[in-house]
DNA sequence: GTATGTGAAACCGTTCACAGCA
DNA sequence: TGCTGTGAACGGTTTCACATAC
């Protein structure tokens, strides 16, 4: 078998393939060729049996894949045939959003435990979790088996949380500060950035109105 | 002057320039190269580069850039230069979070209008704004001006909200409901998707970890 | 000497087009 | 016949390397 490096944008593409899936599954539909699926999630039938490619064959010649099959298969590709363990880093509004508001995320992610650095927000009980200060970090992402830091503190933070969190032992981080995670290169991170999406529209909106002017 | 069209990747990292180059400026930093701006972006200074010239000519030769004037340059470019107003759809934690933690943005963007479907959350005061049911949208988007619209509300509700939003006149749309919005052509949107980062890092622990087993 | 700006080359991802199979 | 799986062609982005300017 030969080491393929495989882009990350098929990543990404295999989670909105998965989404969409989903829904046709919820819906009873049992067959969908690649020209229904890629026009359900905006792209190319071809793309999407390459990135199918990538990691096996799971359609049948002349007849489409089988939902549910899919389904199954890309979560397994994905990793989310199992429970994933969730640490929050900042009890705030979009900390509790994230801990409460469960149609903001798939099954198959559980907050386990939840840090704030304000003393008045320590020992707060949401849910099953209890608010604990940042230095019991590597105590109890050690003890609940923490395998994902979600960080959505103050900016000024951020890396201070990151810090800890690897010190104890997380190798993956969805950041939602809107700054520049330094961390060791085992550990991978995906920044959830609001500003950065509101420039990039900044930027569309201007450009569209001075080509309306000429 | 030729049409070039410029990749959404190139606006992505301007976005990221002029983030770090603030951080230069606020350290009293006067001139920056493309190699030292290269190190602080994580990217490559020849990308660097070429991303500018996309725009014109903002450095000088044997020196590097000036880092006041390259900010101020990036954010003409971006369209940063002005107020922009944003309404927001969805008052849970969510869109608490945006209305009142001015640190997940930058300078430059203001709500000014917010909505919920919840009859309990109308009329309810936050800061300058009063929350508005849905069907105010048409009126208060034209009334406030609102350019940017923000949807924070559960998934079943926001591509009616975008529906309302684009009605009444609004062209960008920042979407954290973890459904794709389908609207017109000349509608911009951009998605923050924390769902989607998450089964990335899945798949990143997932295929690292079967890595180390081998 | 130093760092930008930019053609040219290398690289990578997307799309095409068709062989192969149900 | 219909749709997948895939080599080949295409198009676009990244990187290189050097002429140019300070």
């Amino acid at each position: 078998m030969k080491f393929v490096k495989i882009p990350s944008i098929v990543i990404t593409r295999l989670s909105t393939y998965a989404r969409n899936l989903k829904i046709l599954e919820q819906k009873g539909v049992d067959v969908v060729s690649s020209v229904r699926l890629a026009d359900i999630c905006g792209t190319n039938p071809a793309q999407i049996r390459k990135d199918l490619a990538y990691f096996g064959q799971f359609g049948v010649k002349g007849v489409g894949y089988y939902v549910k099959e899919l389904l199954f298969e890309i979560g397994k590709i994905l990793g989310l045939d199992k429970e994933w363990r969730l640490g929050l880093v900042g009890v705030g509004n979009l900390g509790l959003a994230l801990l409460r508001h469960t149609h903001f995320m798939n099954h198959g992610y559980t907050f386990v435990a939840a840090f704030d650095e304000k003393p008045e927000r320590i020992d707060i009980r949401i849910g099953d979790i209890e608010v604990a200060p940042l230095e019991a970090i590597n105590r109890l992402v050690k003890e609940k088996g923490v395998e994902i830091g979600v960080i959505a503190i103050k900016p000024v933070w951020a890396q201070k949380a990151a810090d800890m969190l690897v010190m104890a032992g997380v190798c993956g981080i969805v950041n939602f500060a809107p700054i520049q995670l330094q961390c060791a290169t085992h550990v991978f991170i995906e920044n959830v950035d609001f500003s950065l999406k509101l420039d990039i529209l900044c930027y569309r909106l201007t450009s569209a109105r001075s080509r309306q002017r000429r």
